[in-house]
DNA sequence: TTAATATCCTACTAACTATATCGGAATAAT
DNA sequence: ATTATTCCGATATAGTTAGTAGGATATTAA
């Protein structure tokens, strides 16, 4: 798994979306809280809702929504649908996988096979319901810390 | 992570070696065995003996040797080296990560962050030596398969 | 001494990927 | 009509990947 900048701002595009649920919002609204830029987003968003992950709604006062509840999308969604899959080397995932010698027995593929099923388990279980709840105690936290401090 | 071919040749050539432990094996033995293009192979040979993990010898018999002990190096050791970071994100393995929104509690790297110490802990605790005995009991199977079937 | 067999070193290249940017068309609300 | 928005395709540029090419240097066996 290796997550690029398009997966990072997909994953942030989401999350922020999530916050802000069944309340559209603009490209440039997300791109300037997310500090993403723009026409780069309006790239991902549209292959997001190629995804079936978000909606839009065009013209004047429209923006994107999540198309499922946040407790419905997986953080491995997104990012198998931007950044490809999450197994860290191609013949973990390949159905058919290129023989190695040794008969194909290949330990190597074998560990790499285990990691990418910790993975896998790891990003599968996690929803965007959960990051937003992550999310929320974190700015709590913030927030008491700025209240001593100011 | 992500494993390259580079990568993936490495590690081959290392598990090759520990193999062949103490005797020299020469860049086209283990080409040919592991079925990697010479020259490419050459040049993460040399690049593996900068980072120590080799010895050459030069000349008429010459080859390569582990430096080391197989026990002693590390699948995370050599992954490292040749493809960077196991990590998923640089965010999550930078020094000083850039701050997110909400103060740097961002809870994308904070996922990250984990998935990669679960990567770091099963490959740093991964040795040749293991590779090597996985190896070699999987050749033992396969011949066994084989005395079977033919 | 010479030929063969190795490693060593630097440079080059073609294809692909990542990270955007640009310009405008279509749509909807005011 | 104007404005704010999504939609869409093209272009650009830099970096990475996966090699290849050609020769210099070292060692050894005949």
């Amino acid at each position: 798994m290796k997550i690029t900048f398009k997966g990072d701002y997909a994953l942030k595009a989401v999350l922020d979306l999530a916050m802000y649920y069944d309340k559209p919002q603009s490209v440039d609204e997300i791109s300037k809280r997310q500090d993403i830029p723009y026409k780069f987003l309006e790239q991902i968003l549209l292959q997001l809702k190629k995804g079936r992950f978000v909606k839009s709604l065009r013209g004047r006062n429209g923006g994107y929504v999540l198309a499922h509840k946040p407790a419905q999308i997986t953080l491995g969604q997104i990012v198998r649908f931007v950044d490809g899959p999450v197994e860290p080397i191609s013949c973990a995932f390949a159905a058919k996988p290129s023989p190695c010698n040794y008969s194909g027995n290949c330990v190597l593929r074998e560990v790499f096979c285990d990691i990418g099923k910790m993975i896998a388990e790891k990003v599968d279980n996690i929803t965007f319901e959960n990051l937003k709840e992550r999310q929320k105690k974190n700015i709590a936290k913030t927030k008491k810390y700025l209240d001593y401090s100011i």
